[in-house]
DNA sequence: GAAACTCTTGTAATCGATTGCATTGATCTT
DNA sequence: AAGATCAATGCAATCGATTACAAGAGTTTC
């Protein structure tokens, strides 16, 4: 049978040691105010008895988990799990851990409750515009002030931390580069009207029109759910239509390619007789085909920003009444799956 | 100026309900062992001070954090983003949070000290096979019992826990659906070799071909790292031989993908001039053009009997001495981009 | 009617790390 | 040389929840 030998404790490195259980706590966080002789005895002994801090009763002295929790409306999208792993990688950096919740949109009062309220995590990093923000005022009113940054997808209030991308410019940008290649009948793809990017992409879809002095037509309007099948429904929406459009803005790329998929089992091709642009710049669209043009997210970038003012806010390294606003710029990606008309 | 009212602690509840601490701390654990009109007074109470346990204290008390470590190489890649949301669901439904580690490759010594022994969490979820094994083992020896299940990717050690799929059969039945389409000019993408799942399916692929009576040839051998870019290097390997393969078997989708892209540059088409059939099934997979055959595997269910499986020895609900192994069986979906010769 | 039992609740110790305050001994100041 | 100053370390309280044990009240039994 295996011996389970106990996981040592404070008190067994200063026993070992030979000094009190504070002085090794000083050895470890502020070093600076032991003797250079103890020191070294303390290290040694952490090594020998195999110490490792035990989180939980830090977290409970010092009421800080060094965690953050990161709430995301469905980590299986991989535009997401992008961001994931550069939030994992930030937070590792500022020795802070990553608790993941997915699929929150269920009963987000219950897992705030959960997790933040419980000590269990020091703030929140919100990928999720969707997120009912009554719940956040709730505890904001309650006095409860919660280190939160809102990412990628904006929470329409100004006191809110947020680090997004620019989406009304980027998607007036794209209607004037099919514009720029001739094309004047241009349909769009909403993604769900519950997320504020989406609203923000459609309004600078509308402006881009506007500014090129084209009509926005409702039967070349479709809202879809940011998943490939709505790309999918899109199409058959389309197709239902009097006219195709000769270009098709897409909410994002995974939209995109259920629409070219679909396109193409009626021998419409992509982009011989229809151009779309696609949103996000995920990792297959360089390699579908036809490889996607599409406005480039700076994905790490949001993780990391989001991250960073995060930490930076629970630390209180930044002014508490000064909320963070930070806006990214999205990239225009030409490949193939646009092209000039005629 | 906003008051922050502390977060109310049990005895905020037990004051508010004009019992002891003990007693609220018995309402919510065993609420049997109280009388009913207490009961009620403390729920109330919770209910008005808006009580949530303080979780470190309860780590603490009890060594046990209700949380786990799931780490994998990258969640960033679409196929574990999908394991990783299953494994969330599971563990909420039996009320554990789940902390994420990322490109753990780096240093696994520190990140295994930093959160198991840490307290931070009860059970590791170990989605990577690469990890050197040496490390789990030096733990062992150390007599700490390390609830740990390796999942999707096998740890060659019949004694660590196992949630796999049945790698070898499905690359032998990859290849016998080759060859019932009548290719014998069979090639193959490899994974990355640290990877167990990647030396079973060459072992099922060799095994696929001897059955067959076919020849492997090292010239249709290429080593990839599963992701698109290497089955763009693969098919540069492939153009440089003499002859092209007729059917390649990939190690994984993005692999496939990342070949017939490359591949439809030199005017080479899949399915008509070369067959390709890949491996997981990602998201993508069906839209791509040509939709992909692939041998699916059932992601969400490794995710779901890993967690499961976790939970289940951590809680000690399982004999500790019999290891647990599951092999999923993985389906072949024919879908366009294998086509029979000729 | 007293012993034995049950049911409910409270008291107090405990988990492990941190830190304000106290103590000791050494060094410095005038 | 006596007092002041400083560095290094220990003591003990603390964070919040849990639980073994004790105690009190009410019930049952012979």
């Amino acid at each position: 049978m295996v011996v389970i030998k106990k996981t040592p404790t404070i008190q067994d490195v200063a026993r070992h040691a030979s000094v009190s259980a504070a002085t090794v706590s000083r050895v470890l966080s502020s070093p600076e105010r032991v003797s250079e002789t103890t020191r070294e005895r303390v290290h040694a002994a952490v090594r020998d008895t195999g110490y490792t801090m035990n989180q939980a009763a830090r977290s409970l002295r010092l009421k800080a988990a060094r965690t953050i929790l990161l709430a995301a409306p469905n980590i299986g999208n991989p535009f997401y799990s992008t961001i994931v792993d550069a939030v994992i990688r930030e937070a590792a950096v500022r020795g802070y851990s990553v608790l993941v919740a997915s699929r929150i949109g269920d009963d987000p009062n219950r897992w705030l409750r959960d997790y933040l309220l419980s000590n269990r995590a020091d703030g929140l990093l919100l990928f999720d515009g969707s997120l009912d923000t009554g719940a956040l005022h709730g505890l904001w009113d309650d006095g409860v002030s919660l280190p939160l940054v809102a990412a990628y997808d904006e929470i329409p209030d100004p006191q809110i931390n947020s680090v997004i991308t620019d989406n009304r410019l980027a998607a007036s940008r794209a209607i004037r580069y099919l514009r720029e290649l001739g094309h004047s009948k241009i349909g769009h793809i909403i993604g769900p009207s519950r997320n504020q990017s989406t609203n923000e992409r459609l309004v600078g879809f509308r402006e881009g029109m506007h500014e090129a002095g084209l009509q926005v037509r409702p039967e070349w309007l479709f809202q879809g759910s940011y998943n490939m099948e709505s790309g999918i429904a899109a199409a058959e929406w389309f197709l239902a239509a009097d006219e195709l459009p000769t270009a098709v803005f897409c909410g994002n790329d995974e939209m995109a390619i259920g629409l070219i998929h679909r396109l193409r089992r009626e021998k419409i091709d992509c982009p011989l007789d229809i151009s779309v642009i696609g949103f996000d710049d995920i990792a297959v669209a360089r390699y579908f085909d036809p490889p996607l043009t599409t406005m480039r997210q700076p994905r790490e970038d949001i993780g990391k920003m989001a991250t960073r003012s995060l930490i930076d806010i629970i630390e209180g390294t930044v002014p508490e009444n000064e909320p963070i606003h930070v806006v990214l710029t999205s990239d225009l990606v030409v490949r193939e799956s646009t092209r000039r008309i005629g």
